[in-house]
DNA sequence: GTTGACCTTTGAGTTTACTCAAAGGTTTAT
DNA sequence: ATAAACCTTTGAGTAAACTCAAAGGTCAAC
């Protein structure tokens, strides 16, 4: 299989495949005559593997480690793949709950702006933002 | 007020205010004789409008539009403002949602893990993400 | 036998918000 | 008078994950 079908077959762009090879996460593949890339069903695998991982939240990086682990899984120990998820997990309920301060403290703004065709003088949002005083926070 | 001093007072870097000044969010400023910037409360006021919206969520091109209106109150009304403020709140609802599909996802994988020091080839997390049908998501 | 769809590489651009370095001019303190 | 602590500009580097362009080789079809 060259690179196109496989981009196709995974909805990914031939960029990201080489990408990905050059960046250490999808193993090399032979090569024609023609020193096309030819890759096997092992690739796909290996490939869905990093598009599954992207989907519950790994960076390219994080899966780097996770693939280290599982190409080398007799050296490696259930608890150092736990750990790597739990790490995940708690960066994530972090940006979570800035965000949500964010949500919250722009909820706010707006529920306070009548919103209507009014000269901007005296935006309740803006003067909020002037405010010397942190009542947004 | 030269540089170093507003920058102890806001508790930012200089070279956070000369790129502000350069990417058009902090106006410019009076220079002395030898060429140093030289600012006014004015322009801490500004910057505290600034730090506001960022402590908010707004990028610093948001600041801008919202400067840009802020600088001609006059010509805007209170509904853009209050567009831009929900078009936001969007924005990080979006991406509360995304998060929180991860969050679940890697609780998910985690609480499947035993966690323990076995040797990886079995661990639930590996074959989940290598597993071709998605019970992850 | 040439068009068009592939494939190759290298290198640069995108986004966001800074951060740092180099090379130099100015002010303040001793 | 000289060292330390300021200030100036320009330009480059960082993270993250691609994305695109240029310039060219390969292959199948008509
Ligand atoms: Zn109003
Ligand atoms: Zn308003
Ligand atoms: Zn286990
Ligand atoms: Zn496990």
């Amino acid at each position: 299989m060259k690179i196109g079908e496989l981009a196709k077959r995974l909805d990914i762009s031939t960029d990201t495949l080489r990408y990905y090879e050059k960046h250490g996460l999808l193993s090399f593949s032979e090569r024609n005559e023609s020193g096309y890339r030819i890759y096997s069903p092992k690739h796909e695998k290996q490939m869905q593997f990093i598009l599954r991982a992207k989907t519950v939240g790994f960076s390219l990086k994080e899966i780097q480690e996770l693939l280290a682990i599982k190409v080398e899984k007799q050296q490696h120990s259930c608890g150092e793949v736990k750990q790597l998820t739990l790490q995940k997990r708690q960066i994530v309920r972090d940006k979570i709950a800035e965000l949500q301060r964010f949500e919250k403290s722009l909820s706010l703004l707006a529920d306070a702006c009548c919103g209507g065709p009014e000269l901007a003088t005296g935006c309740s949002i803006l003067t909020t933002l002037e405010a010397a005083d942190d009542i947004v926070i």
